[in-house]
DNA sequence: AGAATGTTAGAACTAATGTTCTCTACAGGC
DNA sequence: GCCTGTAGAGAACATTAGTTCTAACATTCT
């Protein structure tokens, strides 16, 4: 049982490692010493363990701080906090109901609750906020009562984006894949079974953009 | 300036103390050692450092691991990687292809990536996975091509759970919500407004059950 | 086979780091 | 004034933990 020398592969003692110091993290709250890793590992020597791990931070896996007691990191993996963004569950979004849009001085006086989520979601976006989808009229958009959406607060999109939509004459809101079109605008069921709606600039308001949607069952 | 007595406020040094770990943590990835602290926090000596953080793990804001270099965790804030979790993306579901059960051993093995998401989502189960959902075909279920789907593995679904199921003469694999009814089986849709299809037990499998989906759309 | 390379063992060495002991300073109560 | 509890300074000490060196063994290539 050798090592694969491909570049994106790990030797299952590596793998073994690597699963080790993730597991060893969450377990106890801080990073492993190498003689941690000897023994969760059943390697035999700090040095067999020093050998991989070199060659784990040379392929990217782990991060080490040398001369540094329990100086690894796992970039990818779970170790930092800053992966973990709170945003702001400020209410719900229904047809007939205008969104309520966050402004910077309210924003957390308003706030239900927050959601959690990692920043690989939210990547590095100001201004997100989350709404709960109440009743079904999102239905085409495939988003359901119950939904959580995470909006990017924006008066302008790119065609094609899932957007707010806010019609002025109806005073409803509902999510749609925006397309301008000369001088109307195409709202597109996410669900291409159905059919397009089209509208005046005039009478259309884009309240943000929908960057994610979870929706939790169980 | 002398330290609060009441129970659950800290002097402005010790206050000084947390905020500089929580700080260090988040920057370097892994927990300062008592003298990062003295240098963070412009003390004087290492007892002061440790007198300190006696009193702190005395008062619950941080937890020490004796004898362990940076043995320090911060159980209330934000620090702890506990609050992440890392489930496995372990490939792709779409009809007419069989779902890829994990089994533990070769778990890591065939582990794609991984996607991060926060506790709350995954609460304290076990045997989460996720797919990333290929095609259009579970349009229906409100889930759309390159959605992710949370699994939990599990073989026995209660009746209204979205459920993976294996129909084992198609050789086809959707999602939908499970009834079991007298001596078949009634598949709803997510979508209420299409109807169920009904089968024989023995036809079908239970896969997992959907335990959230996400959706990332920019 | 022989050389080159990858991997493992063991042990010694050194740096990093937690612990502890003594001394000093200060404030409040008797 | 004297005692006691809190807070801090400084240094010595003991462990923990990272590094390195050498030898051995396995695999692959020539």
């Amino acid at each position: 049982m050798q090592a694969d020398k491909k570049k994106g592969t790990l030797s299952s003692r590596q793998q073994g490692i690597v699963d080790f110091i993730s597991r060893f993290w969450l377990d106890k709250g801080y990073p492993p010493s190498i003689r941690d890793i000897v023994s969760g590992c059943g390697l035999s020597s700090t040095s067999v363990a020093d050998y991989n791990l070199r060659i784990l931070e040379r392929k990217g896996y782990i991060r080490r701080h040398r001369e540094v007691s329990r100086g690894i990191e796992l970039p990818v993996s779970s170790a930092k906090t800053g992966n973990k963004v709170y945003v702001p569950l400020i209410g719900t979004i229904a047809a007939g109901e205008p969104i309520p849009v966050p402004d910077n001085d309210s924003w957390s006086s308003r706030v239900d609750e927050s959601i959690e989520v990692t920043r690989d979601i939210v990547r590095s976006r100001e201004g997100v906020y989350a709404l709960k989808v109440k009743g079904r009229s999102m239905l085409d958009a495939l988003i359901n009562d119950g939904d959580i959406v995470l909006m990017q607060h924006t008066s302008s999109v790119e065609n094609g984006e899932m957007a707010a939509v806010w019609f002025k004459s109806e005073k409803e809101a509902t999510l749609k894949k925006f397309y301008a079109e000369g001088n109307r605008v195409r709202l597109q069921p996410a669900n291409s079974q159905m059919q397009p709606i089209f509208a005046k600039p005039e009478n259309i308001e884009i309240q943000g953009r929908v960057i994610a949607v979870i929706r939790q069952l169980a």
